[in-house]
RNA sequence: GGGCAAGUAGUCAAGUGGCCAACGACAACAGACUGUAAAUCUGUUCUCUUCGGAGUUCGGUGGUUCGAAUCCAUCCUUGCCCA
């Protein structure tokens, strides 16, 4: 195989540009330009979808892929039970088993479309739950076969374990023995898959030590790492947040118009640094688009083509261009409201819909109440504070006007309402008989 | 088991009998400016409201008091020290 060990190799160097690493254990070059080799990331089953945060995690793996090694994606059936400390400061609430279960197939459906599984390739993704082991092992042989060989003092120079001695809030034991079940899984992979990589954010850094650590006490082999950097926005806020909470990479809870618009919404300085992470393009490409952003500024040029590869990794060419479809007429070519023909309103799939009595707006109802029922607003209280500071608009037009009566004349197409709350967030309301 | 501390809104964190729906910081939301940026400035952030107010909060429970986040009892959780 030494024709595949040059693309080996340039799989550190590309993560590096990219700013994919921040943590390596030494060696690790050397490791990825010798042979094929697995690596495997762990998921966390905490919520039925995976987010954009660990997208960034996905991608490694599709990287690693893409330059011949073989791709373990890990999910946490058993960690999830325990619960990571990592990055908390608090003892983490424990999921039940069903909960659990419902989650681990959401994840798997998901990461089935990112990678390759396809067992002809001798370098096949693939997919386990550390629950398939973790069932078998008591308690007894765990403690003596694993917990003897890593010491206390080891485990308690960890980050994630000093702070919360340094603090008040306390660590159960649960949360204490994380890094060792997780260390286990590694020595587990590295055992039946020959899997001598991990990877992972840069929280994990010290899980991940304590697995390498584990596998050279156990069987004295040599296990390598590296993580990435953990994103955060320019502004100090956290990376991948809305409005709306998390963003997913399930169209069912962020459509893909949703998707799109959150990456088209970057600060500049934080799509310089995504595009790298979160795109496939070259490092050419992006240095050039970049200079046309510099020049350009206004056109948005950096976010545009983030949004665009995005989305289209994500929910494929079609819901891409149906969501620029839906921004362009949103807000490029806003112009007055009878721009949007019927058709234009129909088609806006993804920005939030809702259906409203059409007998009760032939009626009159007064601004408030409607925006409160149709739950564009959680409440009557929160609608007027909206419309007095100017947040809102019907059909492209703002009501400052507390008392103001929606009814059917305000209609388009005598069937659609477009509702903006602030300056992005557009609602449809359709009137149903 | 004993001693000493602590538990306040999304987070951090003031408040130590009425002036408390509770200072402040961060985060978030809306507005202005702009490029659907950033920075900056303004407003809002327990819930509901006919905007007059009304209701529920300061680990849980019970009590003292005209009145408690603040005092007492007890329980729970956590930290530090001792056994």
């Amino acid at each position: 195989m030494p024709k595949l060990s040059r693309t080996f190799m340039l799989l550190l160097e590309e993560l590096k540009w990219r700013g994919m690493i921040q943590d390596i254990i030494p060696g690790t070059a050397e490791q990825l330009s010798r042979e094929m080799t697995s690596g495997y990331i762990g998921f966390d089953p905490s919520a039925d979808s995976l987010h954009i945060g660990s997208l960034v995690t996905i991608l490694l793996l599709v990287h690693l892929q893409k330059a011949g090694h073989r791709p373990i994606a890990l999910i946490g059936g058993a960690t999830g039970l325990v619960g990571d400390p990592s990055g908390k400061n608090e003892e983490r609430s424990l999921l039940d088993e069903a909960t659990l279960n419902h989650n681990l197939d959401g994840l798997r459906n998901q990461l089935e479309k990112y990678l390759d599984f396809n067992s002809i390739l001798p370098n096949a993704a693939l997919l386990v739950n550390n629950y398939d082991w973790f069932r078998e092992i008591r308690f007894l042989d765990f403690i003596r076969d694993t917990g003897k060989h890593i010491t206390v003092n080891y485990m308690m120079a960890k980050d994630s374990v000093k702070k919360r001695l340094e603090g008040t809030s306390g660590m159960s034991f649960t949360e204490f023995s994380y890094q060792l079940v997780q260390g286990y899984d590694f020595y587990w992979l590295y055992k039946h898959w020959n899997c001598k990589l991990q990877m992972g954010g840069s929280d994990q850094w010290g899980n991940i030590t304590t697995g390498t650590e584990l596998i050279r006490r156990k069987t004295g082999g040599e296990a390598f790492a590296f993580t990435c950097p953990l994103l955060t926005k320019a502004d100090g806020g956290k990376f991948g947040k809305t409005e709306k909470g998390n963003v997913w990479l399930d169209p069912q809870k962020t459509s893909p118009y949703q998707f799109y618009q959150f990456w088209l919404n970057a600060a500049d300085e934080d799509a310089e640094k995504w595009i790298r992470i979160f795109t496939f393009l070259t490092k050419k490409e992006i240095e050039a688009i970049q200079d046309k952003h510099i020049q350009n500024p206004e056109q948005r040029i950096l976010q545009k083509t983030l949004a665009r590869e995005v989305t289209t990794f994500i929910h494929g060419r079609d819901e891409y261009e149906t969501a620029l479809r839906t921004t362009e007429k949103l807000f490029t070519q806003a112009g007055p409201i009878e721009t949007l023909s019927e058709a234009d309103l129909h088609a806006m799939e993804g920005i939030v819909k809702s259906e409203y009595l059409r007998s009760r707006l032939e009626a009159g109802i007064d601004l408030v109440s409607f925006l409160a029922e149709t739950h564009i607003l959680p409440s009557k209280g929160e609608a007027r504070k909206l419309i007095q500071s100017g947040g809102l608009r019907i059909n492209r037009q703002k009501i400052e006007d507390i008392q103001f009566q929606v009814n059917d004349r305000s209609l388009l197409y005598d069937k659609y309402l477009l509702i903006q709350k602030g300056k992005k967030n557009y609602y449809l309301v359709e009137t149903k008989p």
